[in-house]
DNA sequence: TGACGTATTGCAACAAAGTTGCGTTTACTA
DNA sequence: TAGTAAACGCAACTTTGTTGCAATACGTCA
């Protein structure tokens, strides 16, 4: 996936995507670090330029959140990302809603033009609830 | 409005929320800073602060955004917070689109509770597009 | 396989946004 | 109008992410 994009295929590049392939959440910069301790290290500038360049190509999708803190996610999901996320007022989990429902019908001011949308359902996950 | 929380009611207070009443969108603490420049200071701890007790005395809301800034407007709109907001991709401004529309009736996952719905609409304002 | 040029990395320093601790001031109460 | 707790101002701190630059490694081509 990496090397098909043209660009180099460097370990960092690698270990991250594999990270996320293998995680089936949106995970924080912080957790992937801490999930890379073994092997050798990749300096945390690294891993936020590893992380920019997998959301260029697409490769994977960042999730907004009121903590102020980006969560990433893998596309393996390929198509346009329009799902939705959960996350939890307690521990602050983000999961991904694989549902086509995030969609909006409502007007827009004139003039205005819909590009993407982002639909967040805050609530109790399982195990907080 | 401040003194109906039965909490003290500041100069600062009464500033920042007359001034968020006035103002008809989302903005940052550093406009909020700006706006305040006439008249005697409030230092922006204290403003940080202003914000966060207006939150919780849900007077304000808090807006997110992937450029990881709060925004607060007032909640002229009483009740509870259910409709979308949009953001301009360009710009940056962001906008409250008071449409009863912010709803998901899509499933959850088992044990799951949902708690509120944030949606943002992304794309170019009229200005922009 | 090995040398080469450039994309990528690691490090140090920086920046923005928000938080914490603590002594001083202010708003409400009596 | 005095007493008191809540709120404020200031300085220092934390977290999250960014920038500049010299060192390194990836991919290419001999
Ligand atoms: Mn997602
Ligand atoms: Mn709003
Ligand atoms: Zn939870
Ligand atoms: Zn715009």
């Amino acid at each position: 996936m990496v090397r098909r994009t043209g660009d180099r295929a460097t370990s960092g590049r690698v270990r991250v995507l594999a990270l996320l392939l293998a995680e089936q959440r949106a995970i924080t910069h912080h957790e992937i670090e801490e999930r890379l301790s073994g092997g050798r290290r990749l300096d945390r500038v690294t891993l936020y330029r590893v992380l920019e360049w997998l959301s260029e190509k697409c490769l994977v999708h960042r999730v907004v959140n009121d903590d102020r803190v980006w969560r990433f996610r893998a596309n393996a999901h390929s198509d346009t990302h329009q799902h939705a996320h959960f996350k939890c007022t307690r521990c602050t989990t983000v999961i991904c809603l694989d549902d086509p429902q995030a969609a909006y019908d409502g007007p827009l001011p004139a003039g205005y033009r819909l590009q993407e949308i982002e639909l967040t359902v805050k609530g109790l996950c399982a195990a907080c609830a």
